[in-house]
DNA sequence: TCTGGGGTCCTAGGACCC
DNA sequence: TCTGGGGTCCTAGGACCC
């Protein structure tokens, strides 16, 4: 713990739904729900227009279409999150040099490591409210919500507090009388397993946490998330704001609209995601030992397994060798036999360097044929939600399509709401349109 | 037609080595 | 005629986060 309120998070609000209101100007102040619409989709943001009907992040979008039918489904741009993103951190570095990432549209910022006359709460208060205004400034409106306070744990816990639109300083010296009367869910890595069983031991809130020792504590969650819990009741976390943190593993998957039986079907599969993770590897020059393969059954039970190479690679060929002999000890043991909803290929053990290759061979010739392969929640040609050009109409977006027919509302972020036109899906003056 | 995709961290057991 | 102990690597599964 600081001495002063030093630690900045900063969280955009409903981010990948603000994106899209704000590029879609027909749906500002509506319900938008972004996330995998087809079969077995989950929802991965939901504007607040959409959580007054009770949708939330993670919830099955058919459960969000019964809550709210009439909210508009899309699905991500992540493009387009990604430059957004890109422009927000680049206000944060221009304020400190220590921003840490934790996802497109979280981190947390070192104002100690900022260039700031002092850090009493009135300059960092100042310094956090023009942040946010800079951000609304470079994003073309969008709110971030943002805490500061002596630590990462009780900054993040403050920008939740107010959200959206909110800023929250948390005084040093005040961190306890916030925290205890909270229940023990705000700690985060208190899901709902650790919850269940610190409810069963009587203990729901943080003021309840603070009563238990240690020792109990470790015997109830264990040894390091006891010792954890231990620290966090008292508000204790030192924890640094780390700027780069390397990647541990790189992986693919794919659920599946119906559940997968078919062997050479599922080897297909397997070999275009080692294709991908290889891919990714090579792009962030990167080449791994273990090979994981990971299954879900129909029933929802997850097996994973894997196998160590003696040296790393980023061979896509090698990648999908390892993962369908992996698949094959799976049927051969009758563990797929129910059915797969879920098939995944990953690689981990990562080196940021390749071993030379001494004999020359090799060179990744993927010569397996190509199948026709369900797609992961299998995308239409005219996904809901996807950026699209007309010859004459312009720019504008897919607002449904189906029976050779497909609807574009035509408008961008600088436009009035727009008309709305429907084409033959083959209409060769409809193109997708993707950013120059 | 309940339950995504991309990750991180932890635990626990067995192999193996000294 | 008794049954070390520490350390590292590997595998599998689970909890959690956004």
């Amino acid at each position: 713990m600081r001495p002063h309120a030093s630690v900045m998070h900063l969280d955009l609000d409903a981010f990948y739904a603000s994106v899209e209101q704000r590029d879609k100007p027909s749906l500002r102040g509506k319900p938008v729900v972004v996330g995998g619409i087809s079969g077995r989709g989950v929802v991965s943001t939901a504007s607040y227009e959409a959580r007054t009907f009770g949708v939330r992040s993670a919830m099955s979008t058919r459960e969000a279409r019964a809550l709210c039918g009439h909210a508009a489904f899309l699905y991500p741009r992540f493009p387009a999150y990604k430059k957004v993103s890109e422009q927000v951190f680049g206000i944060l570095r221009d304020l400190s040099p220590l921003v840490e990432p934790l996802s497109l549209d979280e981190a947390f910022v070192d104002l100690a490591a900022a260039d700031l006359p002092d850090l009493e709460v009135g300059t960092v208060t100042e310094t956090a409210a023009r942040i946010r205004a800079e951000v609304a400034e470079i994003t073309g409106g969008l709110t971030a919500s943002v805490g500061l306070a002596s630590s990462k744990f009780i900054a993040k816990i403050a920008s939740d507090l107010d959200k959206p639109d909110g800023l929250v300083v948390v005084a040093p010296g005040t961190e306890l009388d916030l925290l205890r009367p909270m229940n023990v869910k705000v700690i985060p890595g208190v899901g709902p397993a650790t919850t269940e069983r610190l409810r069963r031991a009587g203990i729901h809130t943080v003021a309840d946490l603070e009563q238990v020792s240690v020792e109990e504590l470790v015997r109830l969650v264990g040894k390091s998330h006891g010792t954890n819990l231990y620290k966090l009741a008292r508000a204790q976390d030192d924890r640094r704001v780390e700027p780069e943190r390397e990647a541990k593993s790189v992986s693919v998957e794919g659920t599946y609209d119906t559940d997968l039986t078919d062997r050479p079907l599922m080897e297909q599969i397997l070999t275009r995601q080692a294709s991908e993770v290889a891919a990714r590897l090579k792009k962030n020059g990167l080449s791994g030992r273990t090979i994981t393969i990971k299954v879900r059954l129909y029933d929802f039970t997850t097996i994973n397994r894997s196998a160590t190479l003696p040296a790393p690679t980023d061979q896509a060929s090698t990648i999908a060798r390892l993962a369908r002999t992996l698949l094959g000890e799976l049927f051969t043991a009758g563990e797929t036999a129910g059915g797969v909803r879920l098939l995944g290929v990953g690689v981990s053990g990562l080196a940021d360097w390749i071993q030379e290759d001494l004999f020359g061979e090799d060179a990744d010739e993927d010569t397996e044929p190509e199948l026709p392969l369900p797609e992961p929640s299998r995308r239409p040609t005219w996904a809901a939600g996807m950026d699209v050009v007309h010859a004459e109409m312009g720019r504008g977006w897919v607002w449904g399509s189906g029976r050779g027919v497909v609807t574009v509302r035509f408008e961008t972020a600088e436009t009035p709401a727009g008309p709305v036109r429907s084409y033959a899906a083959d209409d060769p003056d409809l193109q997708p349109y993707s950013e120059p």
